[in-house]
Parts: structure tokens; sequence; C-alpha cells
DNA sequence: CTGAAAGCGCTAACAG
DNA sequence: CTGTTAGCGCTTTCAG
């Protein structure tokens, strides 16, 4: 007698455990000896409830309590309850692995992003929930902290678990990377950037842009001499844009920043405008405004001013980008260029279950005039 | 004939749109047709590779190719080579569903947080994926928004996902949440605090502690008309335990709060303290320091003396909560109480895949000096 | 060191 | 309206 594959354990199943010790928080004394499922080598194993198990306890078919579950297909009242009843009293909690395995869909949607380091990435991601959520998806995050290899392996990992669909940071990636989103067979979202080629679905705004606009506002508030603050945009390359389309309408000027300041530090951060701020004053180039590469940094230098008796914008004007919440709260609100986060992160997430066809949506942006400029 | 199952659909699936006006990027010139897939079987189905697929183009038997994708068992080294160059011949992409299903143990990981309103969460959840990461796990994560029932509902949609552990904020959640992380057989961690009953590994500080800390140090600095200002404290559980430490002190002092303030939003945010504050201050109740129910608040609190000339804290003391990377780079340094979040995060993710028993962490917190006590 | 085959728990035809 | 059954793609015995 052949015995090969794995033979399907008879261990007594132990009662479900029936968790409910209900009466409150406090007492609920279960002595739980060490949790984990008691992983108690043979013995008495604790099996996890099965649809199996359910359709047995209702005296019905497998398929049915699928059915009653997933509230899909006719069936009687009668047979409903029954199940439904079932499921309750052995605590059943179904088996997505297994769900979309059988179905080959599944409702877990990608997403890359590049950090959490400010409230940016956080805010596109709540628009990004909402809409999953009210579908029924789950994400499963990954963050690459603006390594692009990494990113590439993030992508490959999340893959793996057969995501209806993906969402990531940027229109840049590395050649393996974009190849496997364009054949994984899902759709694919690219947030924030809208300058390139995108690969599906792109919902941002246009970074040079953005440069563009913070420059040709400093302009024509008279400034001329203009100095640059930033982090390492080596990995971020959406600062890199703005700072491009920033000096390209100086240099269609006649002019160029004046000086300028690149932090080390990879994320951006609001010490980074610190530091750099007073870096270049100390340096006295006679500078009458400064570029921020975002809020962040702006913040940073902001503070140095107030510390410092630098008024702003007499003595030195400041202008960001995001339009974080803070910088309109600040003494005085920070002039800066905002963007509609949230709803980006909507329309992403929309798109991306909608199933419509392939588009670039520009949702963007706004130059928010404070008082720094 | 019976013809009962499932039969393989020959639907002819359109081909991963390709955006792609093609003369991408530089090199690029990589013929890669379209990523993982096109198995082109029969007619022109676009089939997504399996390990069959790559068993055959090896001339192996497919748990062989398991082995060597795996690395796991002893294959040879010339079969070993032969299957990694057919699968990525074939750009082969596992299927980490049925992997998990078939191996019954996954490399997900449950996170459930409140919110991502300010940075504490997004550094909490920096240090847990750094652990995670290292070990090849990936998070699934659940925004509940300070709602317990939403939280109990998202647990229950992760737990469906048979992670290998999972993680939430806090120790209070609905009976049945509770109920179904005992009984779910993995491992609980809880973060942030360490007032209350814990499922099975608690890794955070002592919330009310903290709230007492503060109290005490405004008490030593002689001030005595303390008012507070918070957000909406209801769903925020933990903002709640820090008022009640800092009040017990009050009370035990013979004191209590002159006059408070709370912002109906219920995410914290700088506004609210903002608002806060100039309501407070307009009843002129005397108050010679304000307790926030976090940074974010004492951030708003603090703009708000900064543009209306109060001098801090010679006029009007501030304290707040976090210990935020800003609270240290504003003019004044905000006192309030740093928590070691990054490491919270990597000690709580680490003890849950550690397999260690179950225990409380207390990772403390620092009571910053600043200069607006 | 390698292959065959039996499931993992669930879904989706298909046949009552 | 309901049960039966054949997989989903992979891992894991077990037998060479």
């Amino acid at each position: 007698m052949k015995k090969p594959g794995r033979k399907k354990e008879n261990t007594a199943l132990p009662p479900p455990r029936s968790l409910k010790g209900k009466k409150g928080s406090a007492a609920e004394a279960t002595p739980v000896p060490s949790f984990q499922a008691v992983s108690a080598a043979n013995g008495d194993r604790t099996r996890v409830v099965t649809i199996t198990d359910v359709a047995q306890r209702a005296g019905v078919g497998e398929s049915t309590v699928s059915r009653v579950l997933r509230n899909h297909g006719s069936v009687s009242q009668a047979t409903r309850s029954k199940i439904l009843k079932a499921a309750d009293e052995l605590n059943y909690v179904p088996n997505r692995i297994a769900g979309t395995l059988a179905s080959m869909s599944s409702k877990l949607i990608g997403i890359v992003v590049p950090s959490v380091g400010n409230t940016v990435v956080p805010e596109v991601l709540a628009g990004v929930n909402t809409v999953l959520e009210a579908a029924g998806f789950q994400p499963v995050i990954g963050v690459s902290n603006y390594d692009a290899l990494r990113e590439e392996a993030l992508i490959e990992s999340i893959l793996s678990w057969r995501p209806s669909g993906i969402l990531v940071a940027g229109l840049e990636h590395t050649d393996r990377a974009r190849a496997m989103l364009r054949g994984c067979g899902v759709r694919v979202v690219e947030l924030l950037d809208i300058d390139g080629e995108g690969i599906d679905i792109v919902v941002g705004s246009s970074q040079r842009m953005a440069g563009r606009a913070s420059a040709e506002h400093l302009l024509a508030h008279s400034y001329r001499r203009i100095g640059y603050v930033g982090h390492d945009i080596r990995g971020d390359i959406r600062a890199g844009k703005r700072l491009e389309g920033f000096r390209a309408v100086l240099h269609e000027n006649g002019l160029n920043f004046v000086d300028q300041e690149f932090h080390p530090s990879m994320a951006s951060s609001v010490e980074a405008g610190r530091v750099g701020v007073a870096r270049l004053l100390k340096r006295q180039s006679g500078l009458d405004a400064i570029y921020f590469s975002n809020d962040d940094l702006a913040l940073g230098g902001y503070f140095h001013c107030l510390e410092h008796d630098i008024s702003v914008p007499r003595d030195l004007a400041l202008f960001g980008y995001n339009g974080l919440e803070i910088t309109r709260l600040t003494p005085q609100p920070l002039s800066t260029i905002r963007t509609p986060r949230v709803a980006m992160g909507k329309v992403g997430a929309n798109l991306l279950l909608s199933g419509g066809p392939s588009t670039i949506v520009d949702v963007g942006f706004e130059l928010v005039v404070g008082a720094t400029t």
C-alpha cells in the first residue's frame, strides 16, 4: 500500500476555543499558557476552524457555506441563518489565502512608498486607504527608502502575493522593476509625479512645473539673489525635478542660484533646513530669498530666522513645497506649493479598481502665497 | 460524461496594456516581451508562469524546483543552476499565496494602527519594518482611525490572511477583537502603551506615568495655574491616560486644571492646539502653564504665542508629549516627553518573531526639558 | 539527490 | 436551492 503525500491528521479537534470570556476586561483570567497555538508537537494540536467544520456543524455542503459567507448566489433564509450561526459559534475566520488561490483573484493591493518621513506619504496613503477599504481591499506595504534597488526587490516580493493591483511612487524605476510591473498582469498606478513615461495609470502633478511656478513667483516679487537649500536629492528624484524646473526659469532670466546647500541626510528634515540656512547665511552671499526642496526644510529655515531675528520676508524670503498643514499655522504662514495629496490617493486607488483604460491624471497644484515671500 | 469542477477558461485575457509609446529611456532594449508571464499556453491566453513551467523547462520535478527556489533541502549543483536558469528565463515569480496555503505558514505580518496623522505611528512602523524586512516578512496594514469597531473589523480582515503575527496599537480593544487575537493562534504584540492588561507581548511606555511626570515637572517649576488643551480624546485612549495621570498629581497637590479646552477634531493637529490656546487665553483665567495632549497641539499653542508676542515661558509655559523631531528645532525647543518610537517598533517586531514567552517591555520615556517651561 | 502524489482551505462549475 | 467535485500553485512526505 502506497502512502505518499501528506496524510491528513486525525488528531482530535479540541473544542474551538470559545474565547468569549465575556464579562469584561479586567477579569479575563484565561490561563493562556504561552500563546502561539500550542504548537505542542504532537498531542493536542490546536487546529484552525475551516469551512468544512462550519459545513458539518450546520449540516450542509461546503459550497453552500461559501455562498453564504461570500453573500453570493442564492441560499434559503433558513440555511443561511443556520450557517451563520454555526460560523459564529465556531468563531470561524475565513482563510483568504485559500480563497484567493481558488478564485485566482485577491483582495490585496500592493503599495510601495519611498519613506514615511513627513506626512506627505501618509496623507496619500490615507486617501488610497479610504477607497481600498470601502472596496474590501487590504494594502500590503513596502518602504523603499528612496532606494531604487530596494524598490525593485519590494515590487517583486509584493507581486508574489498576487495582488489585484499595485501602487508605486514616482515614474522612475529600475528596468527590471518596470518590466515586472508591465508584465504582472494587474493594474499599476504611479503616484505623485507626472513628468515622464508612465506604465499604466499615472496620478500626480508636474514637479517641474511646480519648480518653475516657484521661481516665477519669486522673480515676480523681485527677488533676484536666490539660494537653494535641499537634502540629498540623488534619491529624491521629484525634488530634483523641482529644482531643475526652478533653475530653468532662473536661467531663462539670466540668473542662477547665488548659493546652495545640500544636506547629506537622505530624508528631508526640519533640521536639514535649519542647518542649511545657517550655513548659507554665514557665507554672507547677500541672499534675498531661499528656495527649499520642501516644506520640512523650509520650516527649519524659518525657525532659524525666527530665532535669529531675521525678518521674513524683508531680510529673507522663503519658499517651500508640499503645503503641509503646519505651514499655514506657523506665526507667518509659509509660501509653498500645495498638492492635493489625499485626493491624489483617492483618484489613484479609484482608477486602479475601476478597470478603465490607462491614463494620466494631472491633479495639479496650488501656489500658496504665505507671508514669507 | 461528467464534467464537474471548473474547466480552465480559454478566454483571451487582454494583454496587460502596454501604455508605453516605447521609445523609453536609455537602455530598455531587453526584449522582455511582457514580464513574468505569457506562457502562451495554447491560444494566446496570457498565463502566469508556474513552478510546473519551470520544472518542465528545466526537465526536473516540481519538488526539486521548489527545493532550489526555497534554498531548502539538497540539490546537485548541476540541477540547481539548470533550474535557476529556467526560472530566470521564464521570469518566474513564485506565488506565495499557494506557497502559504501549502506550507500553512505565511510571511505576512498584520499591523493595525490608529492613524497616520503625525509622525509617531510612521516612526514606530519604520522600526517594525526594519526588522520584518530583514526577516523576509511583509506587512499588511490597516488604519482604524481611533475607532474600536473599525479596529475589530480590521483585525478580523487581516487575520483572514493568516499572518504569522500581528501588531496592534494599545491595549484597549473590543471584546470580540481581543477574543480573535487570543484565538488566532499567532503571536500578538500590543504597542505604545503598557497601562493595562495585555494579550501576549506588550511593548510601550506608561502613559499614566508620562502624564504624572509632566505634572510633577510643571509643579516643580512652580507653575500652579495650569490649563489643558487637547483634541477629542474619547478615541485616543492613551492621551486620556496621560491626562488622567497628570490630573492625579494635581489632585494630590490640592490643585486642579484651571481651565481646559478640547478640540472636537478626532485627530490631533497643530491647528487644534492653536485654536485651543487662543480660546483659553481669551477667557483670561490667569494661566501660567498649559499641558497639551501631545506635541502637535503644543506646537500649535507655541505658534500662537509666537505670533501674539506671548513670552514663553515667562507669560506662559507649554508642555507636550511625544518628543517629535520638530520640537527640538523650533526657536525655543519645546518641553515634552520623548518616547523611543523606532526602538519600540524594533523591539516589538523582534519579540514577535523570536518566539519567546509572553512579556511586557517598558521602553520608558524621557522628559525633555526644553525652553518652554 | 530526485520525483510522484497527496493535500492546504476554498471557489466554481455542474448536476441534481 | 444545494451538494459534489475538480482544481488553484505550491510544499511536503515518502519511496526510490
